[in-house]
DNA sequence: AGAATTTGACCGGA
DNA sequence: TCCGGTCAAATTCT
């Protein structure tokens, strides 16, 4: 498989790539007014993205089935995904065997009193279909599936669980890619006007459907899920699946952002969610692609780039799963494969420092 | 009335 | 047998 091996070298420079950027980040967070959190942030980032280029040296001419376990390697800095990563090998066993939904995590905080944007609110509609209290966790979990399910055969769900230690974290797990057009939700439009879904109140006090989150935090509306998590476990199927898998993860830190900081923070996300992420995994799959942190277009776009990249080392089947799969205008995932490092550089001109663009991610 | 959520039951994998 | 994930009837909400 010589592509595999390809893919492998590709990885690899895309890992110190990486490295690099997040090395150029860190440098800018070297400031008194950037957040600690994202300075060990991204140094955990710099270490874990190194960490698999040497693995990566070490391991690839051994064992070519599977060049580069670690599944999420996007979400190098939780100490979770050091777990992960030692234990990839099981995961993937078990992904073989079931049926195969690509699958990635994000961590989304919940940010009471700004926009209406939460974990759930991603700019699509969600219908909940299942709760589960889940072994070891102190919540439960919530099921939600694509409420276009019937009409489009979306076969997209997500499951949605509080975090043991951070009860205004959430965990948000992504399993299948969307293959329905979510025109009506487009971005931009999103912050204020997303669709209602859990505009019910939920009685359980685990999943902030929006209202929901109001209703634990007594917040009279919209409390709100910033990203904050910003973590992507991709692993799974290791792949990007939704192609937005990748970018969903794209959540911003809870706490402002400065604007002339903004564009690399987007960036740092696109790195550690998108583009690092999905490098590692032999197959990143296709795509739908939307973005669902913020909902908000341009970052939709940019997620695009991340996947792109993705796709770099996307197997044939995948590509071809992408091709096949019907997505909204916006989530063209043909003209993502297309799309290149080069690209993301280029679409880093965006104005990130738009206040617009943050509208919704006002946390304190 | 229709849509969404809740919740216990069921199913399949480990 | 246990546990996570899904189904589907009942319930609640708009």
């Amino acid at each position: 498989m010589e592509r595999t091996v390809n893919l492998e070298q590709k990885t690899l420079i895309n890992e110190l790539i990486q490295g690099k950027e997040l090395a150029k980040q860190l440098m800018n967070h070297l400031q008194p007014f950037s957040s600690p959190e994202k300075r060990n942030f991204l140094v955990g980032k710099i270490l874990s993205s190194y960490e698999k280029a040497l693995s990566m040296l070490k391991t690839s001419g051994t064992d070519q089935s599977k060049p580069f376990e670690s599944p999420h390697s996007l979400d190098n800095t939780s100490p979770r995904s050091v777990i992960f990563d030692q234990d990839y090998s099981k995961h993937r066993d078990v992904f073989k065997k079931r049926k195969v939904l690509p699958r990635w995590t994000e961590q989304v905080k919940v940010c009471m009193g700004t926009g209406p944007e939460g974990p759930l609110e991603d700019g699509y509609s969600w219908r909940k279909y299942g709760q589960k209290d889940i072994l070891g966790a102190n919540h439960p979990r919530g099921y939600y599936r694509c409420t276009r399910r019937n009409a489009q055969g979306c076969l997209a769900t997500k499951q949605v669980q509080r975090s043991d230690q951070d009860s205004s974290l959430f965990e948000v797990t992504y399993r299948g890619r969307h293959t329905c057009s979510r025109a009506p939700q487009l971005a931009m439009a999103s912050a204020n006007s997303l669709p209602k879904h859990g505009l019910k109140a939920e009685n359980n006090d685990q999943f902030p459907t929006h209202e929901e989150q109001d209703q634990e935090e007594e917040k009279p509306k919209q409390p709100q899920a910033t990203g904050l998590g910003v973590k992507t476990e991709d692993f799974d199927t290791n792949n990007i699946e939704d192609g937005r898998g990748i970018f969903q993860p794209f959540s911003f830190l809870s706490t402002p952002i400065e604007s002339d900081n903004v564009g690399r923070d987007f960036f740092s996300d696109i790195v550690e969610n998108g583009i690092a992420g999905p490098f590692s995994p032999p197959f990143v799959s296709p795509a739908g692609s939307e973005s669902t942190s913020l909902s908000v277009s341009p970052w939709h776009n940019m997620s695009s780039f991340g996947l792109a990249n993705n796709n770099v080392q996307t197997s044939e089947s995948d590509l071809t799963d992408i091709l096949s799969t019907p997505n909204s205008v916006t989530n063209s995932p043909i003209g993502d494969l297309d799309l290149t490092l080069d690209k993301v550089d280029l679409e880093l001109d965006f104005p990130f420092d738009s206040p617009e663009f943050f509208s919704s991610c006002q946390c304190p």
